[in-house]
RNA sequence: GGGCGGUUAGCUCAGUUGGUUAGAGCGCUACGUUGACAUCGUAGAGGUCAUUGGUUCGAAUCCAUUACCGCCCA
């Protein structure tokens, strides 16, 4: 074996094993293989999308499983991809034409859609190229795009059929408009932002009437044109006497009805609401129930049309203004207030929602939403963490109608025509053959009506002629889905219900909801703030495994994770100590190997070999329980602590004087400890696959063509796990720990040598610190053990710990400060009297020993005993 | 307004079916460069487990209440 450089090389390393792999095509799955599938497909990133921190811990668990499974025998398979994104990806290339002076108006739709491949040819899916250097194990051979052929196909095809089944309708609502973009746009891509408005109070006279009003309070004078009724709660004592009389709407001098409603606040404002159907959602359900006329005032691009009057034609906004000095004129307004609400912006375009009739396509949901309900209350689909059922429950029991049309290009248009003539309308996957008399339904589809068929649609899936194709067959249902929490409506439900309604069954098992990565102010990470760190960065600063998993070591299962930069530290450190690990055994391999000083020669295994043997089959038991629960952070911690504190801090502590002191046997002992490390980089490899294939490979020099990634996961051996041994080895590392600890107290520093004295009348106790005198000297820096039986013969000038069984002295002459040592026993003397206490107050407490079960009674009687012995030796030592 | 979470060391968080003198990492203090590692080692200090009440022999853990914080939906 070579030895190892000082430094890690990460960059060099990464750039060779991403290469590696790609060429050695080891993630290719197949169909037809005799293993057990295991399945993945990836939650498709926009086409326009970057690389953003959230992503790296979202790939990095979907990579922790595949490799997981792989490396425990399964076909593993994940699938990447990405989605068209209908709306960022038209505002995109519209901005990138306006730079150069063209609009898509002028274009054409054909020639625009031409403009937009050349721009996803060009720089979309770049965050799929950002995923390689996640090193993320997919198979590139099954890269997908929503707008592929056959993901297009299956699309229409199931646009088809919901039409056909009656579950897809056209129908006149109030949408979300975005009047910049001029298409409906879905409540999820909406964001609430405050603004400061005003809240004009105006006067709406009774009709008849000269002096009698009723005041209205509204932050949108603009839309009286619209409204058809006032409306006020049927409680409220003001205004009882004026339900079903009439009122003259000001400026356009129209009768509406008052009427009463419950849903009326009457401590809002004035309690009394004018009502606008065409343009409040709330208003519009008012105007349901009442029967009212629904009065649309807007054009698409939210100006006035005809009923605005001598408004019409004017903005919105311009509008406002005035017609507030209108009333004002004309004496209806009473006063105008601050007022700060949310307003609805779109996501996408940064644009001012507005509440807009149109007509628009929709799905259906109620009778599609039942076998999705079911099959996640049977546990069938199962969540991690489970309280998200409870929120995916919520949403599926109220249920309202999938919007699905959007008035873009950029998209799969409707597969559907209008006669020109008859107006009759043709659903069909093909135009219908007399294309000149139809025209077609200019609108797309939301992008989300492609995402949802995903996990059948990536594996061929175009419809029921081949429902049963081989990869189908194979690879559906998948296994498992990992996503945020925000998308579980948009998405997550949404694929359970096509899963459900075109394969007959559930797409995945299980579904992970990642954490949402947060700055260190609990903020959400967005570009608008500048507080998310660049991936790229921050990988190529600490390199790509300290980043998977620092991500994965601070996301708890279920909650949210700040972040900073600066926590990539604790990745980076981790890494340096495995590397370090490594170098150590490949040194001293080499050192034993090339000198006479040392030969191999069969070892029997010690109780430390024992020990770590015990350890690490612990923790490859929990290691195994926790990636089965989805407990991720508690497998990165598990072996972050076995790896740092067992198998670092006292195994090759120990193994550094082992080899010394059984030179004969070395080649052996070394060999040993490395074939456990082997292991031990086996179980990190998905969490962290760089470092340890380097590794793997300096320690397989001929093994040029493999990799760890395809090597067996090691399984634990429950016949390895010995507590005693534990025990005894826990009771060694104490004893070298207070020695040390006696030493610091007394500002010894652990190189001065000193003598120690044992105290012990337990045979197995002194057997022990004989078998490991050596280690003990070495590790402590001890010269001299001497072992006692009689307490008088401790020698003065020494200080003392007490343990069970064992009293520990540190002979010092002179260098002792016995004030600051009794002291210290005095404290401790005082805690175990109080601990006592608490002990005797359960023992003597009838109900307890009635009630507690057997064991935890004999373990507090236990407990009292040892607290009893301990104290009695303490108080012995402040007698000096 | 409705729903769902959270509150444990200076900071970030573990603590899975109630039984530990409540743990980790970072930070802090002292000492240390002996052939893996200063991106390190050794040792130490640091907590009324948000409040109040209840259930229980026993509560950080279960129930209720209040306060504060966050998220989702309207």
């Amino acid at each position: 074996m070579l030895d190892l450089p000082k430094i890690y090389n990460y960059r060099n390393s990464e750039k060779h094993w991403i290469n590696f792999w790609e060429e050695k095509k080891f993630y290719y799955s197949k169909p037809n293989s005799s293993k057990e599938k295991y399945v993945i497909v990836i939650p498709p990133p926009n086409v326009t999308g970057v690389l953003h921190i959230g992503h790296i811990l979202n790939n990095t668990i979907q990579d922790i499983y595949t490799r997981w499974k792989r490396m425990s025998g399964f076909e593993a398979c994940w699938v990447p991809g990405i989605d068209h994104a209908g709306i960022a990806t038209q505002i995109v290339v519209e901005k990138d034409l306006l730079k150069q002076g063209i609009t898509k108006e002028s274009l054409g739709r054909e020639e625009f859609i031409k403009k937009v491949w050349e721009w996803k040819e060009l720089k979309g899916g770049h965050i799929l190229k950002q995923l390689r250097n996640l090193g993320a194990s997919v198979d590139w051979s099954k890269e997908r795009f929503t707008l592929d052929e056959n993901l297009s196909k299956a699309v229409k095809f199931v646009f088809v059929d919901l039409f056909k089944k009656g579950l897809i309708y056209r129908g006149n609502r109030i949408v979300n408009w975005d009047p910049k973009t001029q298409t409906a746009v879905s409540d999820d891509e909406i964001i609430f932002r405050e603004k400061k408005d005003k809240l004009y109070y105006i006067k709406y006279y009774l009709a008849g009437s000269e002096n009698e009003f009723i005041p209205i309070a509204t932050a949108r004078p603009e839309t009286m044109f619209g409204d058809v009724a006032v409306a006020v709660n049927p409680n409220d004592d003001r205004y009882k006497k004026f339900i079903g009389k009439k009122v003259l709407l000001p400026v356009v001098n129209k009768e509406i009805p008052v009427i009463a409603d419950e849903y009326v606040d009457i401590e809002f404002g004035t309690g009394a609401l004018k009502i606008t159907p065409a343009h409040d959602i709330n208003d519009f359900e008012i105007g349901k129930r009442h029967n009212l006329e629904i009065i649309n005032v807007l054009t698409k691009d939210s100006k006035l049309n005809e009923h605005g009057l001598e408004y019409e034609g004017q903005d919105i906004f311009v509008v406002r203004k005035n017609v507030t000095v209108r009333l004002r004129e004309l004496g209806n307004l009473i006063k105008e207030e601050e007022y700060i609400h949310n307003v609805a912006i779109s996501e996408k375009s940064d644009a001012i929602i507005e509440p807009f009739m149109s007509e628009q396509w929709y799905v259906s949901m109620s009778k599609l939403a039942e076998p999705a309900i079911h099959a996640v209350e049977s546990g069938a689909i199962k969540f991690h963490p489970e309280k998200w059922v409870k929120t995916y429950m919520h949403w599926m029991n109220n249920l309202q109608d999938w919007c699905i049309s959007r008035q873009l290009w950029w998209g799969h248009q409707i597969p559907v025509w209008y006669h020109k003539t008859t107006g009759e309308i043709y659903c069909e996957t093909e135009p219908p053959v007399d294309s000149e008399n139809w025209e077609r339904d200019p609108d797309v589809l939301d992008t989300w009506f492609s995402s949802w068929l995903w996990p059948f649609s990536v594996f061929g899936w175009t419809g029921e002629e081949n429902k049963n194709n081989k990869d189908l067959k194979f690879y559906y249902p998948t296994d498992l889905l990992v996503t945020a929490n925000e998308i579980i409506y948009l998405w997550v439900a949404r694929m359970i219900i096509a899963g459900l309604e075109y394969m007959h069954d559930i797409p995945f098992r299980d579904v992970y909801f990642n954490s949402i990565i947060r700055d260190d102010q609990g903020r959400k990470m967005s570009k608008s703030l500048g507080n998310s760190p660049e991936p790229l960065d921050v990988m190529d600063k600490f390199g790509t495994d300290a980043l998977r998993f620092t991500l994965v070591y601070l996301a708890p299962l279920g909650n949210d994770v700040l972040y900073n930069e600066q926590s990539t530290e604790i990745g980076r450190n981790f890494v340096t100590k495995i590397w370090n690990a490594g170098r150590f055994l490949i040194f001293n391999y080499n050192k034993v190997n090339s000198s006479d000083d040392y030969s191999y020669d069969n070892y029997k295994s010690d109780l430390s070999d024992k020990w770590i043997l015990s350890r690490f089959n612990s923790t490859l038991q929990s290691i195994d329980k926790n990636l089965n629960y989805y407990r991720l952070n508690d497998y990165t911690k598990e072996l972050y602590n076995f790896i740092w504190s067992d198998f670092c801090d006292w195994y090759i502590e120990f193994l550094k004087i082992k080899i010394e002191s059984n030179r004969d046997s070395a080649g052996k002992i070394i060999e040993d400890a490395i074939s456990l490390f082997i292991n031990i980089l086996k179980t990190l490899h998905p969490v962290m696959p760089f470092v340890t294939e380097e590794l793997w490979h300096a320690f397989n020099p001929d093994k040029k063509d493999s990799s760890i990634s395809i090597q067996e996961f090691p399984e634990f051996d429950n016949g390895e796990i010995n507590e005693n041994i534990e025990k005894e080895f826990e009771f060694l590392k104490e004893i070298v720990t207070s020695i040390r600890n006696l030493k610091a107290e007394n500002g010894i520093s652990l190189g001065t040598s000193c003598e120690i004295v044992f105290l012990t009348q337990n045979e197995d106790v002194q057997d022990l610190i004989k078998e490991f005198d050596d280690y003990i000297k070495k590790l402590c820096n001890v010269s001299d053990i001497k072992f006692l039986d009689d307490p008088d013969d401790v020698p003065k000038n020494s200080a003392a710990s007490v343990h069970k069984d064992l009293e520990v002295y540190l002979v010092l002459e002179g260098l002792i400060d016995f004030a600051k040592q009794n002291e210290k026993i005095q404290k401790e003397i005082e805690n175990l009297e109080k601990y006592l206490d608490n002990i005797n107050k359960k023992l003597t407490n009838e109900r307890f020993l009635e009630k507690a079960s057997e064991e935890v009674v004999e373990k507090e009687r236990e407990k009292r005993e040892d607290t009893i012995d301990k104290l009695e030796k303490l108080k012995q030592k402040l007698e000096y």
